[in-house]
DNA sequence: AATTATATTTCAAATATAGCAATATCAAGC
DNA sequence: GCTTGATATTGCTATATTTGAAATATAATT
């Protein structure tokens, strides 16, 4: 059996998951409503994450968000791992492809903006740091797929809902197989609007040096990006953006003699 | 007998507060040396974090904070951050002061009013949530300064233009230095007329309970305020209001008791 | 390949939690 | 100001959950 998680713990987040999920205030009532729990327990449960700093009491009964995610949010930014490391990387790609660009990991079953960069001109898809990117319907989340290990895709397979989104959503499992062999051989993904009618997107695969899929990089925007010759253009330079970060994150190719 | 508190989901806010305290990875020997507890326990509680979003995995055994704060802290600045909690202890500050106060957060190299009060009588200086404050002719740009890391300080410093604002605006760097470790020694900082002939003004830190710098509080207004009877007054008032706001931020100090 | 250091899992005992039912508190309406 | 209804809070105990020592697996180092 694998390692015994704590329910009291993962409650709590289901919780605060309410929060992330669009509520700005929450009572006892309503938790025990959305989550089905007791009403005691809900009750309960509001009162310790306010103890923990985690909420805090508008008034009597109601809660909201605490400010300590402010602090933990900024020290995610700070140092959240590759971020810091792959924003030059970006901003050079918006620079040279005048086209919005990101980067995410894969977390939980799907792709997540770690890192962003915008075009100089006003028009461009908004997507801000923290974003998740669905799996089977984004480039980002379609390249995490084809590059997984086999049996941790199986496992996301087995239990995943390929929700339809537009027409071009890929909503069958044979037919998701065939496109994750597909963008395997080639090594980038497109979303073709298949999780917005408008928005088109291109992703290539950063690698560790031996050949692990760190992260992802992307250009994306609406409809003028796919015409075939801009499209060759920015899968060349995202290549040599994948190959910078490479080389940002784990230094040149290993011809390391030191010690 | 108070309302009966979860210990699991106080003892998991544990381990994220040793992440806000300064941690960028912890692992289940980390947790159980700094937190007391058994490292079955430990290990149990990160594998549950991570398995809630809370956590992520770097390396075996290895975590460190998760993405879902980035959503958190986005939604929290979204629905107005700080400034809605800061506001009564501003309206409180200036009822009790009779003079015009705000609140600030460090952004970008300057102070930003993200709140502020004014006093009951028609004259005072009016600032207005967004202005920005010069980081080195003004109490809250001083007060940050002083109050940041060295490093940072020290890359601010490097690009600085110490502007001339009044015949007082402190211009040359070794001077600004021993203003800044001045401020920090005695805790508050004052504009003496360093950026307007006729504004002064004078302002405390407002910690998290790690003792970071979240905001600042100030009081500013035209000569008669620094009458020296005055600023020892005003000086006691904001060190009050910045308990309060930490309060009102983070709730009470953590009274935890370990076993 | 052997050794050391961690990470992870197992299992019975102990404890903390869930939820019912009772009570306190607040907010409207009379 | 008093009553009423709704919701927040607490006491109590059976029982499901968690705990932690020891066993085992896995990775790192010599």
């Amino acid at each position: 059996m694998s390692t015994q998680l704590n329910g009291s713990v993962l409650r709590a987040f289901r919780i605060l998951d309410l929060f992330a999920a669009g509520y700005r205030e929450l009572s006892a009532g309503d938790v025990a409503h959305e989550l089905k729990v007791n009403l005691t327990t809900a009750h309960r449960f509001l009162h310790t994450l306010e103890h923990a700093g985690a909420l805090r009491m508008t008034a009597r009964g109601v809660f909201a968000l605490g400010y300590v995610f402010a602090d933990l949010g900024e020290k995610l930014a700070r140092d959240g791992g590759a971020a810091p490391i792959l924003q030059p990387v970006l901003d050079d790609l918006a620079r040279t492809t005048h086209e919005a660009c990101m980067a995410t990991r894969f977390d939980q079953g799907s792709a997540m903006c770690i890192a962003r960069s915008v075009p100089e001109r006003a028009l461009y898809v908004d997507i801000r740091v923290g974003t998740r990117l669905e799996a089977h319907s984004t480039a980002h989340g379609k390249l995490w797929l084809a590059f997984m290990e086999n049996e941790k895709r199986d496992t996301w397979l087995e239990t995943a809902q390929l929700q339809h989104r537009t027409e071009n959503t890929i909503t069958g499992k044979p037919a998701l197989i065939q496109e994750l062999d597909h963008i395997r051989a080639e090594g980038f993904a497109i979303n073709n609007a298949e999780c917005d009618n408008n928005i088109y997107a291109i992703a290539v695969p950063v690698f560790n040096h031996h050949g692990n899929m760190v992260s992802a990089l992307s250009s994306f925007g609406s409809n003028r990006m796919i015409a075939h010759q801009h499209l060759a253009g920015l899968r060349e330079h995202l290549r040599d953006a994948a190959q910078a970060a490479q080389t940002a994150l784990y230094g040149a190719q290993p011809d390391e003699r030191t010690n």
